[in-house]
DNA sequence: GATATATTTGCGCAAATATGCAAATATACA
DNA sequence: TGTATATTTGCATATTTGCGCAAATATATC
């Protein structure tokens, strides 16, 4: 693990470890269509200026896509991606090194 | 997932999304052997005390556990319970609800 | 008790962050 | 073109955060 890697993994897991934008993600996790930001507004106590941040950050960061729909975008999270790159830092961190003190 | 559980799971995230404090997971990841702070010092840009703080916030997280051992103290990654809260998370941002919009 | 080493804590500072409000922008529709 | 809805952006503000330095504390050893 290099040090982009590792800045780049710190930067998911930044994005991810507010509550509001976990909100949002745990919003978008119990949904199979994608959500308009009004949509996801309600899940959260920021307006809607705020969401359209948060949202911003989450899309930066890869964990949410996003298509526009005539007047509304429509976020999805990017499942897979996002579980996978949980599950390679739950790797490194259970596997205890055989060599080194 | 309630508000609270949201929370603390924020808060883990947010303990291990800090390049610094994610440096020293990565460092304790490494070893087998309990570290401390002195040594752990070298692996990151911070003096002692900063060191000292990131280990707290580790700490309180439950990301490392602490024992002390004459002058020093001695830090360990808690391996099975930090990558069994980031696969939960996983398992939940993966799996699709077969209910809801 | 005096000294050395390891760690924590108080303090101040600078930078980052989250937020709301109002204005700007994008799009749809009458 | 004018109006309504959805989203973004600029601005100001309050809070949080990371940091170093110096002092305080804890423990070991002389």
């Amino acid at each position: 693990m290099n040090e982009k890697e590792a800045q780049e993994l710190a930067n998911l897991l930044k994005a991810l470890g507010e509550f509001n934008r976990l909100s949002l993600v745990y919003q978008l996790c119990q949904c199979k269509a994608p959500q308009n930001a009004m949509c996801l507004c309600e899940c959260c106590s920021v307006d809607a200026s705020g969401v359209s941040r948060h949202l911003k950050v989450l899309s930066q960061e890869g964990i949410v896509s996003s298509e526009r729909k005539g007047r509304e975008i429509q976020y999805s999270l990017n499942r897979a991606e996002v579980s996978k790159r949980l599950r390679e830092l739950a790797d490194i961190i259970e596997a205890e090194p055989s060599f080194k003190t």
